[in-house]
DNA sequence: ATAAAAATTTAGATTAGCCTAAATTTTTTA
DNA sequence: TAAAAAATTTAGGCTAATCTAAATTTTTAT
């Protein structure tokens, strides 16, 4: 048996090659990696050659990188770890939904699947983050999201609101100000053919959003 | 302005001095730190000038190294972030007293002092950690624990036991098996010359206990 | 007060994770 | 389909934190 502990920088590259791989579906290349880690391509190439050493990913040179079935189910662990503490943090600890991820990008590195059980115990077993994301159980299964950005809503829809695709601290607080939260009612009264704009109606008051907002707001029904 | 953020590494030099330099009150020498975090005395020397650099540390060479204010300051602050997670540990998250310090040994370098204060709110501002530890406050103070050991009593004497000396995942197992807590009242019925071991009472049942335990048991009155 | 022993520091390596610059491969474009 | 452009990898370095072995200083014991 081989030491099998990650670095968090591991972790992260994990984190990161699932996202990318979630969004094409195919393999996820160097210098879009490198991009989202803020890193250069060369450095990528190193790191995804030590990965791939320890069967974390499928690597092919000049081709791209895609996660094993190990590489994903740490990916996804890593993951909950973040959601989980995500909930903790604004349900317990009374912070804001866009003051969390930072400090989860920290937290989700603690290592002991007991404190990430305990922790899923306390918070009730919760299924889905601050933000709306689900969250995976521990044998790594998440629910596949069946929502969509308000954007596509048809004029005259009634939908709930369930999750962001941007949750940029930005774009949080500016939901905020509209009292835009996970759970409104949001009726779409209008669109703009010029700018894509949206007239909507939430908790009887109604007002216009861009289409920045509509593509970045996740709705069901 | 510099970059004032230090590594975990550099945390743990500090609350290593800090805790060393606490009993004897005189410099930490470069063996005995070596000893203290698994390392070799000349990794020691190395870290050591760093932290001299970054005036956390007054450092003479040959003649051991000793925490500036700011280095105490950091170091307390960690002791703080660490006492303040395992009591979250065992008060929330039901873990037990001899579970939580491996834990708390990650959690405390989560930098964020909003974290802090707001755990420290959420757990309703704790004196002392679930080994009986003082937590100091945020400004660095520490309560001066006016404990003493155990084996110091005299015979029928009646104290409360209000930490240990040794928090090793094997003496507190003991000590539950023995039904032995904090807060309990504990009564010296006799002791032992030849061994030093002593005859005790604790809720009205009496048994003897070893020299190396009533040594490692604090208690207050 | 020396010599031997112990403690400490210095010198020179190693590993992880990153970088720049140069080389190589793949993709695009004309 | 051959340049040209873009993407990727390789080569060679750097820093943090560690190590071993050798040198130096301090302490202890004769
Ligand atoms: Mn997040
Ligand atoms: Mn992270
Ligand atoms: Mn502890
Ligand atoms: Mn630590």
């Amino acid at each position: 048996m081989v030491k099998t502990e990650l670095s968090y920088t591991e972790e992260n590259y994990l984190k990161a090659i699932f996202s990318l791989s979630r969004k094409s579906d195919t393999a996820v290349s160097t210098n879009h990696l490198a991009e989202k880690l803020d890193t250069k391509p060369s450095s990528i190439t190193d790191m995804v050659k030590k990965l791939a050493d320890k069967k974390l990913v499928d690597y092919v040179k000049y081709k791209g990188v895609l996660l094993t079935k190990k590489g994903k189910l740490t990916a996804i662990s890593i993951i909950r770890n973040h959601r989980l503490w995500e909930v903790f943090l604004v349900d317990k600890l009374d912070f804001k939904w866009d003051e969390v991820h930072d400090l989860a990008e920290q937290l989700e590195h603690i290592k002991s699947t007991q404190l990430i059980d305990r922790l899923d115990a306390f918070l009730n077993h919760p299924t889905h983050d601050p933000h709306g994301d689900p969250i995976p159980d521990k044998n790594g299964n998440i629910e596949l999201r069946m929502s969509e950005p308000l954007a596509n809503a048809e004029v005259g829809t009634n939908s709930i609101i369930v999750g962001v695709h941007d949750s940029s601290s930005d774009f949080l607080k500016f939901l905020d100000t509209f009292k835009i939260k996970l759970g409104s009612e949001i009726k779409v009264i209008q669109k703009e053919k010029f700018d894509n704009s949206m007239l909507i109606e939430i908790d009887k008051s109604q007002f216009s959003i861009s289409h920045q907002v509509t593509k970045n707001l996740l709705i069901k029904n």
